[in-house]
DNA sequence: GATATAATTTCACATGGTGAAAACTATTTT
DNA sequence: AAAATAGTTTTCACCATGTGAAATTATATC
């Protein structure tokens, strides 16, 4: 989301490898150091200090049985750091939680991250909750997503023909797109008609409407959406008061946000590292 | 939590200063470069490198319209690992959910960094919700909450008596503990009974009960406890059920991590950065 | 107890992080 | 509109400090 203006020939590289620590140690399993060492390719004596500074910040634990590492609270303070500084979720959290409790069903809020999505928010819907996988914090496929499809819908083409790793995309089910033009067409008509539907492509049970979030610039910073299981939600292109109620959402927040109707939208070739 | 063994000897001081920049930015004010470059004294050039890396990491994000920095979503993604990573977290949860389900109250589980807490979970009560402060990742005085009370009284009173910044402890009410030697003295007493009480003494309505975990070599690397408002727990001391409820929820976290209970409880003296 | 494996610590080298200052950009003042 | 001011980005030479090889110590395995 917002925009990644900057090239790469001015980060530092211990930096860049000590997130790199952190993001290897993100699957949840406590590793060695030589393990981490390996994995991320960087000397063993120098993986020991990366490790021994995360472990004195608190950004790591060392379990002192196994003596393993894993992510520490540090983690949990910056995260809610982030949660309540963050503007987007300020403006987005009382809009959301009127659309949940209208609707009764699950909300999330979500932004584009190259070609995967990261989960901001999640209002748990008020039927049965817990269904769905998805948790603040995760990632997403978003080719075959709600949010994940209305945030591509307003990227680049070119961009996402040359960073979308064609070859590898699941095809979750038979409703799931894998081919480029078809995908981009939906794009095109996703993006026309101003939001997008999720009908079954990623979960076979789950309906979702997602609709865009623009900021000041006009640029799409995040995504909106409602989901539910195809029993309450079917057939969701004909599910027009879902679908008005997610567009006002959006807009609402949009223009909270200083976003103005008469604005152009912006296409965004953000995500981009120009190296 | 857990130990901090490590000296500082071995520290990346790159890595210190990025971790700096987080942790100036985690009181949610976004920031310019300049105003970032004083706070962590730190030369503007460097803290533009810092401040790029991190960007591009989408550990921080720029606001396209004031420039100003702020955290970004990548933290999110790490609290999420830490929460699904953190065997304490795994173990302890379910054993809280009953804990709250059968008090109704709200219950927190908390670390012990120096001489605060930080909540690692938090299960709102199911009366009236979103009454307490507290947050998961915020952080407390420990000198004056029950969790924070339950793990001082683990370690040891030379620590405390070092670092306790005893001129700036504020009194928050009548009740507060401020004096030093009343202060170890409580913990003494709070650690041969095994669960501490909060009367009231940070917030003036609220009552409290919280019992230490021990992890497998009997070191107490966090806390449970119960609040509740006084009108529904006091008089606390001798609301039997619940310290008893409470006794048992940390007992069974606390066997699930290992610990026997004819093992000797440690006294901590980590937290410790032994230069 | 011997061997293997992994975690610390040392140390000399040169990478790459650093700050001063210049160039550039945006904003405010005159 | 020009000038001044404040803030950001870029350059560049220096040498602090991050780096990897290797030695040492600790831990695990047989």
């Amino acid at each position: 989301m917002a925009k990644k203006p900057r090239s790469d020939q001015y980060n530092i590289r211990v930096v860049e490898k000590t997130i790199r620590v952190l993001r290897v140690l993100s699957d949840g399993r406590a590793r060695t150091l030589t393990d981490i060492s390996q994995e991320v390719d960087i000397n063993t004596s120098t993986t020991f200090r990366l490790l021994a500074t995360l472990v004195n910040q608190n950004f790591l634990e060392v379990d002192d049985v196994t003596g393993r590492y894993q992510l520490g609270f540090a983690c949990l303070e910056l995260a809610r750091s982030y949660q309540t500084g963050s503007e987007l979720l300020r403006v987005a959290r009382p809009q959301l939680k009127k659309l949940r409790d209208t609707t009764k069903e699950t909300v999330h809020l979500a932004a584009l991250d190259g070609i995967e999505v990261v989960y901001l928010e999640k209002l748990e819907g008020l039927h049965a909750i817990g269904l769905m996988s998805s948790r603040v914090g995760r990632r997403a496929p978003a080719y075959c997503t709600g949010v994940g499809k209305a945030l591509l819908s307003h990227i680049d083409p070119e961009f996402i023909l040359e960073n979308m790793k064609w070859g590898n995309l699941i095809r979750f089910n038979e409703r799931t797109i894998i081919d480029p033009d078809e995908l981009l067409e939906h794009f095109r008509e996703t993006r026309r008609r101003g939001y997008a539907l999720d009908e079954g492509e990623h979960e076979r049970e789950v309906r979702c409407v997602a609709v865009p979030i623009f900021d000041q610039r006009g640029e799409a910073i995040a995504a909106v959406s409602v989901s539910g299981p195809k029993s309450r939600m079917d057939p969701i292109d004909q599910n027009e008061d879902l679908i008005q109620l997610t567009l006002h959402t959006a807009q609402e927040i949009s223009e909270r946000l200083g976003y103005r109707s008469y604005m152009k939208h912006k296409i965004g070739e953000d995500n981009e590292k120009n190296h």
